[in-house]
DNA sequence: GATGAATGAGTATTCATTCAT
DNA sequence: CATGAATGAATACTCATTCAT
């Protein structure tokens, strides 16, 4: 009875609009006028959706992490054994693709809301840990597959995620192409020297390599 | 150099006012006008000392790039040997002092920019490289002086600056005071076991204990 | 006469919500979607039912006047002779009971209205002459019954409405409540008077003591 | 030292302006804009003299209030003794030029305010308080002078006001232009005859007589 | 009978800024 | 040096209402 909701749907387009904007125009330079233009669409509208900007800021909050979370999406790893899919993660991780994927710029406008947005604050702490515990069992795999030798998986996880989140903050600000790429190499050549990983003759299928 | 000129008083107070408004309300929340009004003064006479907010906004970022900075003020390492100096670096670094000294909040919010904004990210990048070259110079003297057998010191620095970025990016989300400290404690640790430091009896300060 | 249609029983409701929510809210501030978000329901339904903002705030004027004629009410004067009827009325008037019953705000909000809206202003003045009317009749019958030696009935059933109407106008300010007590008592006994009663020994209900 | 404040100028002419506005289209239809744009002046401009719209409407309170009060306006009584002036007094509340001279639509519109505006309800309340007294007074006068046997000056001041406040309650209702001249003329007639006034033979400036 | 989509005009208020004094 | 006048564009949000389902 009433009328065929649209809600989900349209939210998504809201923010796919406010996220383009955003990552163009700045997060707090994105007005929901700006949206809605945008989206040929009047301004009552988005408030239709998301009763308040806030609410339509959590929403792009769990629509960038979400595509941050995507490195262990699922289906990513079948038909490849532990070792591989350890390779793919830290492949994936310091790719060019993931850093393009998603963007920086927003990612850290609303990491700058955490410290005044308990509710922003939780969210991004959930997906770090999420972040930090999938790799974890990733590591703890190839142990049990005598892939590697690490002793303590988490510590191993939460200094890799930290050497990430560390590398690409500072990458960040390098526009020299040659220093970048030569500093991501290194940085990931780091994380793959602490996942201690046994040489075992085998076929791989390249993805360590570029 | 002859006194200050009125204009370099005023600029620093206005940039006081609104690093402790930004501090605590947000960089976009603070506008020219809370300024004035917490300074008991006329919107104009802030436009009048920096001609707009972009001058405004570069002015805080400088400001807080200082005091980011401060971690290798000059007078801190005299009449400690090389050692020493470089214990009190990893020292304050990982200390709540340095935390608390400066905004995270603001930090990152201003390095936010950066991705817009070319001169912020100049701004940026040139401090961090600084630190780096600061602490770089720091281990070689130390190499020099048969304390350390780091063999490529500006890569050691870099290290230590990326774990140092990446602990407190995950850090500044943690709540739990526990939690907090014990990772604290550690990647302290990693980065000590980064300067690999010959252990020569000697009476040290103790400042590396805490 | 047959059952109510679903229509006047949703208007009522309708109806009594707003009444409620702009008693506290104030008039001007009670709009259709805070009526139907109070009701758990579509803003478009209430629409439905009164075809326009306009006609929502004619009903409610409805309402509230029909509040206000209750000092009339049928079946309050039976079994009471005529004398005791009018000392009922007088005693209702000016008793708290009434000021509770129906509300002060919503009454003069809606009066003011009666300034722009012509529909409006004769709801008013029909109300008005009616409880004149009514109390004149009521004052007749005394004059008939010997009770009373008035006499232009009409005039001084006026002479009391202006007094009743302008007492509450003053007393609605008096927040001390002293003070306000003892201003009502005054107003109520000059009421009496007008109605310029003969002192009959008969055993009466009391009911123009307090 | 800076610019030459307009303030005391500007909120006169903001205020007219609304007052005018307000009278014609209601209180709750006359907004900022609507005010800006008949001033031919940008809407920040009245924030600028009002800081929010309640401030506005505490300035139009008050504008209101004061032309209210004007019946007992200094000068008015120079040259008259106490009984003329008495006179003139009873005169002008119930004349026209009163109920013209200022807006009863407005009067009662922001009486309703008084319900939930303490600030409001203050105003009123001393401003009626403020007429009763000087009536008073000027009674007291006539007495002292012989012209008036009232005993209770304060009472008779009180009542004269709830008769006025009642009459206009009820006249403000009525179209009928014979009807609404009668009646006023019975009201002015029982205030008159609560002065309880002494006929001496004099020689009256006629005031009393239309 | 009721919901939800969508609109368009409206609200008060804030913003950075310019200019006159 | 500093104030205050004034602007114009922008902000998030609310409003009553229409229409499709």
């Amino acid at each position: 009875m009433g009328r065929k909701s649209l809600k989900d749907v349209r939210q998504k387009q809201i923010l796919k609009v406010f996220y383009n904007l955003a990552k163009t125009e700045g997060l707090e330079n994105t007005s929901i006028a700006k949206i809605a233009k945008e989206m040929g669409v009047n301004p009552s509208l988005i408030i239709h959706y998301f009763d308040t900007k806030e609410d339509l800021t959590y929403g792009l909050i769990d629509y960038i992490l979400d595509k941050y979370g995507l490195i262990f999406a699922k289906g990513k790893f079948i038909a490849l054994d532990s070792r591989d899919s350890l390779f793919r993660i830290i492949d994936d991780i310091f790719s060019k693709k993931w850093n393009t994927l998603f963007d920086d710029s927003l990612f850290y406008s609303c990491y700058a809301l955490t410290f005044r947005d308990a509710q922003c604050k939780a969210m991004y702490k959930s997906l770090l840990d999420s972040l930090r515990t999938t790799l974890c069992s990733h590591i703890e795999q190839c142990v049990n597959d005598g892939f590697s030798r690490v002793k303590d998986a988490a510590e191993v996880a939460d200094n890799i995620f930290v050497l990430v989140d560390g590398a690409y903050f500072y990458l960040s600000l390098v526009d020299d192409k040659k220093e970048y790429e030569r500093k991501r190499q290194r940085y990931k050549q780091q994380a793959m020297t602490m996942l201690d990983l046994v040489l075992v003759p085998k076929v791989n299928l390249g993805l360590a390599a570029n």
